[in-house]
RNA sequence: GCGGAUAUGAUCUAGUGGUUAUGAUAGUGGCUUCCCAAGCCACUUGCUCGGGUUCAAAUCCCGGUAUCCGCACCA
């Protein structure tokens, strides 16, 4: 028999093909799961509304970009250094340890290894040997030459290497919204919990940019006495966007928005609001390109809160990161009111002498000096490929020159908003899961809103009379040419054809009877209350639209 | 990754060192023409993988894999 919920639902999905384990004929393989036909179009309905909230609410754009990400990219944002863990193996205990972690505070870990300061904790024994444990996959691109790369482990990293293309298409305006739905891969060490935790999962990412002394969001008024679910590790609060902004409980307007729009778009895919809160990062939970974050955080029976949504104030650092290593422009512009006019010194390299003497260096070197402040009779030094080299005097001019400024560059703050699509999926199934007893029997049902449901409605003859299965075919015809998606099925009782709609969440479920032979109407079932209306066949399509439309 | 438990059709489950592996659900075809999993008939699908012990292994032993629980990990 069943344990629980988890059990069930898992035991449903797999049924009724939502979710299966992938590979499973060649044994499975952890950390993966294939998303059978109802579980696919579940998810495509699930991102299409996260979509809705984004794209038209938001007005955000979305992008795509390649799941393999060049190794340099990801060295930039931190991701090679800080998903890096130096791990070390006692032989005695057979455990593994972080060295970070096992070795005291203050001691650099290269000194802790080199002076056999690493110690098991359990059994004191001196750990040697300490290798490094990547979370991300590594792959290589092209054979030969070739250049080393990672499947990304985020989708973000894609919108911050454009973001000089995208913010010229945001006709370098702020703030803007970028969004992109796909695939993330993290090689966790021991994936367990089903879909909750996948080596290869979906995310849905927004990357909102912001002028850093300006965090308001143009929507916020409307919403603004809307109420949040917070919890303060401690209690839970309801408290309105606009006092928890003023009273700092909230850094920003930005963050208050996306938190409300998370909000709104979990409860409308069906989330109970008794199973939901936001939670506030401590400071050591903090990811290392993170100021603030919020977590949404969903209830399970089985696993408890887990988290579903992030919502982090990620500041400049990956902008300024990208900058940086590649030297692309990443700034934005704040435009003054009136264009200013200010006397500037400038160094004006001179190539004739800056060439020969330093040879291929010199291009690089003329970037430098042109981006460097001046500083009235000092040495100028440059550093280029790890060394810092002087530049002689006679190399450059030091001009001054009047120059109208029209405002002043900055590098966008940014507020990302980032969904585990798995994640909410599962805690729709098993919010939504219910089970009621009919005659004695064990009847389930799956209680999804009407906006995800993989099918909308079922459309039935009552009884396989040819006279009505001809109609009903019309009718499930018409229905799909109206883009709404249907599911006919003639075998069978009639019970048990609701029965199977039911159990894949089906809102809506079509009759043809004997009756639509006579006044071409027939009966619109009602999913939750199991009651019956009925309609002119004319009248269908509008009648369902109405009551699945967001 | 460490320790423990488990693994039988699509799903749940009985089972014993010895013929053709139990039952239910689901599914398919037919009868029934039925508005909430009705009934009847027929049919489909299975012992996690590899190795060992044995005359004989789904059953006992070892190993792999997966799942669940605990520890660690989860930026």
């Amino acid at each position: 028999m069943p344990q629980d919920i988890y059990d069930k639902v898992m035991m449903l999905a797999k049924r009724r093909g939502f979710i299966y384990p992938s590979f499973e004929i060649y044994g499975g393989c952890a950390g993966f799961y294939d998303y059978g036909p109802l579980g696919s179009r579940l998810k495509q309905n699930l991102e299409n509304l996260w979509r809705s909230f984004y794209l038209l609410k938001d007005n955000c754009v979305e992008i795509s970009t390649p799941t393999i990400t060049l190794f340099e990219v990801l060295k930039a944002s931190g991701h090679v250094d800080e998903f890096t863990d130096l791990t070390v193996d006692c032989k005695k205990c057979k455990q593994s340890y972080k060295v970070e972690g096992i070795i005291g505070e203050g001691i650099s870990v290269e000194k802790a290894i080199k002076n056999n300061k690493v110690k098991c904790p359990t059994c004191k024994t001196i750990l040697k040997n300490p290798y490094n444990v990547n979370l991300m996959f590594s792959t290589k691109i092209g054979i030969g030459q070739s250049r080393d790369a990672f499947l990304r482990p985020e989708t973000a990293q894609g919108i911050f290497t454009d973001f000089h293309l995208l913010y010229r298409h945001a006709r370098e305006k702020l703030p803007f919204g970028v969004v992109q739905i796909g695939k993330g891969y993290r090689n966790e060490v021991s994936p367990r919990q089903g879909i909750i935790r996948l080596r290869e999962f979906s995310m849905a990412e927004a990357e909102i940019f912001f002028d850093p002394n300006d965090k308001t969001h143009p929507n916020f008024k409307d919403v603004k006495d809307e109420v949040l679910f917070l919890f303060d590790n401690e209690k839970e609060m309801e408290i309105t966007l606009e006092k928890a902004v003023q009273t700092g409980v909230i850094n920003n307007q930005a963050l208050a928005y996306y938190m409300y729009l998370t909000q709104e778009f979990l409860m409308t895919a069906g989330i109970n609001p008794e199973k939901f809160r936001f939670r506030k990062h401590s400071d050591d939970e903090l990811a290392h390109y993170a100021v603030e974050c919020w977590d949404a955080e969903l209830f399970s029976e089985r696993f408890g809160w887990i988290e579903c949504v992030g919502i982090a104030d990620r500041s400049a650092y990956d902008l300024i990161s990208h900058m940086e290593s590649t030297g692309t422009d990443m700034y934005a512009l704040r435009k003054y009111d009136e264009p200013k006019i200010v006397d500037v010194k400038k160094i004006v390299p001179d190539m004739g002498k800056l060439g020969p003497l330093f040879k291929d260096k010199a291009g690089k070197i003329k970037t430098l000096l042109e981006n460097m402040d001046v500083k009235d009779n000092e040495k100028i030094f440059v550093d280029i490929d790890g060394k810092t080299v002087e530049v002689p005097s006679n190399c450059y001019k030091i001009v001054e020159t009047k120059e109208k400024q029209i405002g002043e560059k900055f590098v966008p703050h940014v507020i990302e908003p980032s969904y585990g699509i798995d994640r909410i999926l599962y805690c729709i199934l098993e919010q939504n899961y219910a089970e009621v007893k009919k005659k004695d029997e064990e009847y389930r049902l799956l209680k999804l809103k009407p906006e995800i449901a993989p099918i909308k409605v079922g459309v039935f003859p009552l009884v396989s009379d040819e006279r009505l299965v001809k109609i009903a075919k019309i009718v499930d015809k018409n229905l799909r040419n109206a883009g709404i998606a249907t599911y006919y099925d003639e075998g069978g009782t009639i019970g048990r054809r609701y029965a199977r709609m039911d159990e894949i969440g089906t809102p809506f479920c079509v009759t043809i009877d004997h009756d639509t032979l006579k006044d071409k109407s027939v009966t619109i079932r009602d999913r939750d209350t199991t009651k019956q209306d009925r309609e002119k066949i004319e009248d269908i399509i509008r009648h369902i639209k109405n009551k699945i439309s967001c």
